[in-house]
DNA sequence: ATCTTTCCCGACCAATCCTCTAGGATTTAA
DNA sequence: TTAAATCCTAGAGGATTGGTCGGGAAAGAT
């Protein structure tokens, strides 16, 4: 698995306040409960959407969670990486500033590794995917909300 | 990080194996020494390798493996995935046959998934990345084989 | 024959990560 | 003041990762 249900549970909740946005702050509680997700797992990972500054909390009775910026000004590297840490496919990709395609797992004489060639297209590919699609869009796929009531009714 | 490394050690023993391709078997042994790699580890990975019909190996003194087709014609998509299993971003994605765009992990009115239409996106970025790569590309890329002795020449 | 080389196989282990719970402290509206 | 909600820390329990170890089995070399 590439991904864990960190990122699932972390963009539906994201899509939840897509969804609901505009409308005040949304509580945890009621996201779980719509996307049936554990409440007490949901916290840890608004807390990681809240530091990495996509989301604004209210604290206290009728509180809540807001979106930091229109949603469409959200795209999906932004809260997967958020929720996943930086999208490495391989270790030795992380804080290294530089570009060069080489690896420090061997000193090829000229520095080149054909592992790390592949890892950087693959990096490459995914961050385009993900970069390339906003949050707006998850939400307008997800379509406007429903409650109950109405699910009912469509399905009368 | 997206991969671990059972795909990194794998592919570098493919590249060894690409190497060195038509001049006999190569022992695990000198693969695990040229990449300083650890042997019984790579024992592992090697018999995934060979379950997946990617590597032949030959018992005995000079024994070794060699590659099973030309590494032109083997992608890395089937190599990453002889290692790492299918490459699946979410759990909900294997051992399932249908295409649509649907998830499991909650009853919409019209099964669809803002999730999944993400990870059916990055999925498939992934996949198109992989399988148009070639095992014989990245042995290219790493260029002949050169032993110590023409390391510290090219050194001098 | 038997010795060495090499592949083959399964058990085991420590460390880490994932998923989730528990319990409490804090803030705010009513 | 009470209830609703965020916030924070500390884990439990399981799965996965990244190996190690020991012993076989097969095939060639002597």
């Amino acid at each position: 698995m590439l991904f864990s249900t960190k990122a699932e549970y972390g963009i539906r909740l994201m899509v939840e306040l897509g969804r609901k946005d505009g409308r005040g702050p949304v509580s945890l509680s009621a996201i779980a409960e719509a996307d049936q997700l554990p409440l007490s797992y949901l916290e840890h990972l608004v807390a990681m959407l809240r530091d990495a500054g996509l989301v604004e909390s209210t604290r206290g009775a009728h509180g809540g969670y807001t979106l930091a910026r229109s949603a469409d000004s959200i795209d999906m590297l932004e809260v997967v990486e958020a929720l996943e840490g930086p999208i490495a496919p391989m270790e030795c990709f992380l804080d290294q500033p530089e570009r060069r395609v080489q690896c420090s797992h061997r000193a090829d004489p000229d520095g080149t590794c054909a592992t790390k060639l592949l890892w950087t297209r693959v990096q490459g590919s995914i961050n385009r995917e993900l970069a390339g699609m906003s949050l707006a869009e998850l939400v307008a796929f997800t379509g406007p909300e429903r409650n109950l009531a109405e699910l009912d009714e469509a399905h009368a």
